[in-house]
RNA sequence: GACCCUAUGGUCUAGCGGUUAGGACACCACCCUUUCACGGUGGGAGCCCGGGUUCGAUUCCCGGUAGGGUCGCCA
């Protein structure tokens, strides 16, 4: 039989990081294996429940291209879904906790207890044979010692996690179980429900925790827990995939950078790492710089538009191929997307704010009449085109007897307000004869010198 | 408090009874260069501690320490 994973968040309005490399690791075990990924919302906490939460989960799978085999098609615990095991929403599978608690208080293995129902743990210590920890002999608690029953059923009729949790995947022939280690105590719970309903329990498979960057547990507090903090925050998917891929699992290859069909391809439980990673900011921001580097022009395009779009700035009031000549000369400079608008703003506005630092070290006195000799060499130039500006500027500065350098930095200033950013000789081409000129004019008014 | 998991540079990791302990990110220096980025070259930095087992432990065992998790009518 072929292994059915599934990945069974709770809408709580966020899709934490963790659980979606918890997510991504049963996707990819599912595509390697050939077998079935469910998604399952556990949305047996009706207080705080909404649609919109779980849209949240669902659009976060489907940014990172989690696609599911079984499990809701909307945000609509009523709507459709898909797969022969559905419904997909526990909020819509009462009726079979029902019938499951009933079982068990007719068989004895469950009791009422103040208008609750308790379920009859063993007091035996339960081996869980988990495929990355090992097997793992779980003894009861203190706690557990004075009482090891748990609540299955609430006294509103409401049936607790551990319960549904096990009965869903039960009913939806669940074979693996890959999750946080969290869950690995209450797995020794789940391994009791799973005998008292007559049937083998699925495969173990428990993945170490993400930290932060710092070693301290990341709580949903954390700037970063969040899927929605790189999905917002200019990223690409695939690189936030590949990083995640890397966290806690390891080709053993030294490979980093991999393609998901790679992933798929070598993925498997045994090459899980045992132990907790932290969240590497720096080495994700890398991958995304790898991956923005090699952006094919249309979806290129795309993203940077609507980075733009982000900051309040409508490209599309301009020309498209200024637009696209613009982010040529960005492409492979910046890493996030969300850079960009201040990367590049100097293209879609005439307002020029100058860096402060830089114009006090660059508009100085002796730099202007410099710069009024590379403004006439450029109004000069045979062609306004990044070759015929580059050697305008050179002859100038040889002229002049300085450095390329000490014209390039005003020069740049001047039109960009910046101190770095994109080719100077290519960003003037695309900016215009017109323009540079205006604004070289404007910054030479300004020397006060 | 009890129970469970874990421990290789700052971080992610490879390795493993005998290695000059490998790679990546980050960092430093230099080169390239109109800035930034990219790319190149070189460099600093590691087996948590203590006992065993063994001819020999980073690697196996035990203990400690540290970090994380679980003990809910949360999921």
């Amino acid at each position: 039989m072929k292994p059915r994973v599934r990945f069974a968040p709770s809408p709580t309005g966020y899709l934490h990081i963790g659980g979606a490399r918890t997510a991504l690791f049963n996707w990819l075990y599912a595509r390697h294996t050939g077998g079935t990924f469910i998604l399952r919302i556990e949305d047996t906490d009706a207080a705080r429940n909404s649609q919109e939460a779980v849209d949240v989960i669902l659009n976060g799978l489907r940014w990172l291209g989690l696609d599911w085999d079984e499990g809701p098609l909307t945000g609509d615990a009523t709507g459709a879904g898909k797969g022969n095991c559905g419904p997909y929403f526990q909020s819509q599978r009462k009726e079979n906790y029902q019938r499951r608690v009933e079982a068990l208080l007719s068989r004895g293995l469950a009791y009422e207890h103040e208008g609750a129902v308790k379920f009859k743990m063993q007091r035996e210590p339960i081996t869980i044979h988990d495929l990355v920890v090992g097997d793992v002999v779980r003894k009861l608690t203190d706690r557990e010692e004075a009482d090891p029953d748990f609540v299955i059923l609430r006294s509103d009729g409401q049936p607790v996690f551990h319960l549904v949790n096990v009965i869903d995947d039960l009913e939806m022939d669940v074979t693996h179980v890959i999750r946080g280690e969290d869950h690995l105590s209450n797995t020794a719970k789940h391994i009791a429900l799973f005998q008292a309903f007559g049937v083998k329990p699925p495969h173990y498979a428990h993945i170490p925790l993400i930290l932060n960057g710092d070693g301290t547990k990341m709580s949903k507090r954390d700037t970063g827990a969040s899927l929605t903090a790189y999905t917002e925050g200019g990223f690409l998917p695939e690189a936030v995939v590949n990083y995640l891929c890397l966290l806690g699992w390891s080709p053993k290859d030294n490979r980093e950078k991999m393609s998901r069909d790679e992933v798929v391809e070598r993925f498997d439980l045994p090459q899980i790492l045992r132990h907790n990673a932290r969240f590497d900011y720096e080495k994700l921001l890398w991958l995304q710089g790898e991956y923005a580097r090699e952006l094919g022009d249309d979806r290129f395009y795309e993203l940077a538009v609507h980075a733009f779009a982000k900051a309040g700035v409508n490209t599309n009031a301009f020309p498209l191929p200024y637009v696209k000549a613009a982010l040529d000369t960005c492409k492979g400079k910046f890493k996030l997307f969300s850079e960009l608008p201040a990367y590049a703003g100097f293209y879609f506005t005439d307002k020029i704010e100058y860096d402060v630092e830089a114009a006090k070290k660059d508009f100085v006195p002796e730099n202007k009449p410099r710069l009024e000799k590379l403004r006439d060499a450029f109004a000069a130039a045979p062609a306004f085109n990044a070759g015929a500006l580059e050697i305008a500027l050179k002859e100038t500065a040889k002229a002049l007897g300085v450095k390329a350098g000490v014209l390039v930095h005003p020069c740049r200033l001047a039109v960009t307000g910046k101190t770095s950013g994109p080719s100077l000789y290519h960003l003037l081409e695309v900016l215009g004869k017109e323009k540079v000129m205006q604004r070289i004019e404007k910054a030479l008014a300004g020397f006060g010198g």
